[in-house]
DNA sequence: AATTAGCACTCAAGAGCAATGAGTGCTAAC
DNA sequence: GTTAGCACTCATTGCTCTTGAGTGCTAATT
């Protein structure tokens, strides 16, 4: 275990190189208030400390920056979940109360808040499909060729597709139809739509109007492609990164844009099924593109069933503080957002 | 004019440069097969280019550049359109005969073909809100205190908003409610919708049944809203501009996100009325973000009828031949695949 | 009269080098 | 155990020099 003043001097090498993103040397920490003693024995400490592993130096006569493991014993047992100001973030309470009803603004909204008030970069990943349950269907027919099906979610999520429908079929057998669809799978979990589809409403429907089976084919089509459809990726702040110094380099920032654009992988890395808030530093992330950054995960959830994730990625020279304090209360928020949203669907 | 010569010379500067993105000297020219004249010739024609503005230097012994109205004379006068190889860009026709009856996938499809053809950014503006109807309203109950409406145009897009209800109201209320709408606005541009609502909807329903009054009023609010909504934009290739070699600097490729960030602002970048190709270069664009660019555009339409803007973006050291005829190619593409997924509707 | 060879000149870019200074580790004194 | 002192390291900066690709101008050539 580390002495008070290895943690002391470890603390302010922390703080004091997430502010300046440069090397601390013993002089700079000697010169800290609560620091009192003198530069060499600093120098000692720090020697210490590097041995350890906690701090590492960029060329052999340089300050010491922390290493992957400093920061992983920073977040595990220096961060104490200070509640500071999250005033902020409480916004997004107001703004489910103040008429912004739309699950999918709430989430842009917080991903936009998250990222200006750390400067990193939020991605919120939506409701994972397997969680949603249809709330209703509807067929709009849009030519004499096709129509859109509409889905709803009990989340308030609208999915469309388009599908071929035969010439001959009316808006009236349409209708019909919608509404064997609506008995029938309201309240079926979004991912088992296809499947039931085949189980409840093949067979009865065959019977009575046989050119739907052709529909059927291709709206079945629709429900598998919209259930296998991966949840939803939201961001916010994807410049900011720009503002940290250790992206002026350009092929940095290319190759996380690139990173960002792989939108699948990032829905995997959300798709944490832990419900904790969890930070990853570095290497620790085993997806090698974002082995530069420090990813920050936190569910959110409506009532006790976890909905989706949000998440910060940034530096590994991270305001690891701030950002965990931040995330946390920014999923509360969101959780209790989606509650008042929708509490009466919860508890039926 | 210029003379034959000059042409020639000039051409092969532009080339040249566009290829290389270096200031071309005399040497290089002279020994390009066509040419046939010695260095100092060259640097005679040269001077005389440079002093009529449409070439110049970096310093001042440097090879020429093309200044920006060397490129306004070289897209005016000998940019001719030769159709060379198109076929990559009929991907789109077939995709629609393939069954990509979705008009955002056909959109984001095109976006993406574009801009790994051309190595730029591709921007497409989504058909404006003034120029599509309303083909169908839904209104779905998703709690007791809030519903979904949802919009699909004639062009299939799918509009949705969620809104406040009053607790009492129950679903047969709605279904009326909806009944009554679709009847009275079916085919109302959707600019109108609010509007008509007014003059159509409120009068009726008030004498009928008069908890939908409050409904209403939430309700106009989103229909304006949504008409208010400017058309959507959809992006391709926004990390292509990494491989010019011009945004080799953190600074540029900075601002050209942050550029890409305001919505706004490119929407009506691509509002162009015009119904033809246009391109500007550089200082030529009024929006000040983009002078170092040059934005060629193209409309795209659902028969005769203006639907939409299809926009690369890239340096102003453009392959101008190839941009302008994959763009074109490609506008006549979507133009052509909208045709066909929504002629019957058109023809209405 | 138009073209070109020749030449002096310019300037960006890169290599080499010394100076600076912020840092270290180690040893010996406190 | 702490710290002063000192020799040492090395990234960074600024400076000079060289290189080479380019120019414009003048005089010779066609």
């Amino acid at each position: 275990m580390l002495t008070e003043r290895q943690l002391e001097i470890f603390q302010t090498i922390i703080d004091e190189f997430v502010k300046s993103a440069r090397p601390i040397g013993s002089k700079i920490i000697s010169e800290k208030e609560n620091i009192s003693v003198s530069p060499a024995t600093i120098r000692n400490v720090m020697a210490d400390l590097e041995e350890m592993g906690y701090l590492k130096k960029t060329h052999s006569s340089s300050g010491r920056i922390p290493s992957e493991k400093g920061y992983r014993f920073y977040v595990d047992h220096l961060v104490t979940p200070v509640m500071t100001d999250i005033s902020n973030v409480q916004v997004i309470r107001h703004l489910v109360e103040d008429g912004f009803y739309e699950f999918e603004r709430v989430v842009e909204m917080s991903a936009e808040i998250l990222s200006d008030l750390t400067n990193y970069t939020t991605i919120i990943l939506g409701p994972e499909v397997f969680n949603t349950r249809l709330k209703q269907i509807q067929i709009v027919k849009l030519t004499s060729r096709t129509a859109i099906a509409i889905l709803v979610t009990n989340t308030g999520l609208v999915e469309h597709r388009t599908f071929i429908i035969p010439e001959k079929i009316n808006s009236t057998d349409i209708e019909k139809l919608v509404n064997i669809l609506n008995e029938r799978l309201t309240g079926i979990p979004m991912i088992q739509l296809s499947e039931k589809l085949d189980e409840e409403v093949l067979a009865l429907i065959k019977d009575n109007i046989n050119m739907f089976e052709n529909m059927l084919f291709h709206l079945k089509d629709v429900l598998k492609n919209e259930s296998e459809h991966s949840a939803k990726l939201y961001f916010g702040g994807k410049a900011n990164l720009f503002n940290q110094p250790e992206f002026n380099d350009v092929e940095k920032i290319h190759s996380f844009y690139l990173m960002m654009e792989q939108e699948e992988e990032i829905a995997n890395l959300l798709k944490r099924t832990e419900n904790t808030l969890q930070v990853t530093i570095g290497r620790e992330n085993d997806y090698e593109p974002i082995q530069d950054f420090t990813l920050v995960t936190a569910p959110y959830r409506l009532g006790h069933e976890y909905m989706g994730t949000i998440a910060l990625i940034g530096p590994t020279r991270m305001q690891y503080r701030r950002a965990i304090t931040l995330l946390k209360a920014l999923s509360n928020e969101m959780t209790e957002a989606f509650y008042h949203l929708y509490q009466d669907h919860y508890f039926k």
